[in-house]
DNA sequence: AAGGGACACAACCGCCCCCGA
DNA sequence: CTCGGGGGCGGTTGTGTCCCT
């Protein structure tokens, strides 16, 4: 049996990233001890340039590896757990927009990594939208004969959408605001100001001008709605 | 109880971009 | 302008766990 790191010292210099060729490096999981390192290091004097975080904090670990540890799974503001519908449909929606643009997805999602977000895209998501004969990709309809061989594994699909019977007043600091107008099951059908919005669409979704999600979390803008409600589309 | 398939999640790889020398 | 290093990102792989047979 070769161990991963038996595996690495006959590679250390061959790949691998430039900022730990010259060290020896472990590779792996992270144990409870790097953990706390790491941690510790961080919270006492930031990360600063990380590829001297290793050394620093006395790690035998690469730069990159620090890195990803530390905005993956111990910054302390991340948040745990399953997703909820509510992000769920942010990540569908803004996926339809940006594509497999995993880091802008995740910054609707405070809390949540990019990571977290292309993991749960591919291990969930991706099935449910291929069972709702949604393109994954493209989020168009799929062929008939593609649909076909689709089991209806999924009847609570597509994620919950916000649902808003009426609208009484908009009130915004940033007259910038673009809402993103659904109808039915077509996708966007155009964006207007929301400053001149002034229909009352029974489904809608909003960005702000540097593509912040207004309806997900804390709202940037000031937003009074009437008979808000929540219901599968 | 054992094993193997499915799944979720952690971690790594390799490429690209940016910035400073 | 060019080059090299650092950081960011998306794709992919590895590993642990759960569940079913």
């Amino acid at each position: 049996m070769v161990s991963c790191d038996d595996m690495q010292e006959g590679l250390e210099n061959k790949t691998g990233h430039q900022c730990c060729s010259k060290r020896k490096v472990k590779r792996g999981l992270w144990s409870p001890d790097e953990d706390e390192k790491l941690v510790k290091y961080i919270t006492t004097h930031g990360h600063g340039s990380w590829s001297s975080v290793p050394k620093l904090a006395g790690l035998q670990r690469c730069g990159k590896s620090c890195r990803l540890r530390w905005i993956n799974y111990l910054r302390p503001d991340l948040k745990r757990g399953s997703f909820t519908a509510l992000e769920e449909s942010i990540i569908v929606e803004v996926h339809r927009m940006l594509g497999n643009r995993w880091a802008q997805i995740a910054k609707h999602l405070p809390g949540r990594t990019d990571n977290e977000v292309k993991n749960f895209w591919n291990s969930c998501i991706k099935k449910k939208l291929i069972a709702q004969g949604l393109d994954p990709k493209t989020h168009n309809l799929l062929s008939n004969n593609y649909k076909h061989n689709i089991p209806d594994t999924n009847p609570s699909y597509p994620p919950l959408l916000h649902k808003f019977s009426s609208i009484s007043t908009f009130e915004y600091q940033n007259p910038n605001t673009q809402a993103f107008l659904e109808s039915g099951s077509n996708s966007s059908i155009g964006t207007v100001p929301v400053s001149s919005f002034t229909s009352r669409p029974s489904e809608f979704s909003m960005l702000d001008e540097s593509c912040m999600w207004v309806g997900g979390y804390e709202p940037i803008q000031s937003i009074k709605l009437e008979n808000e409600q929540t219901e599968q589309q």
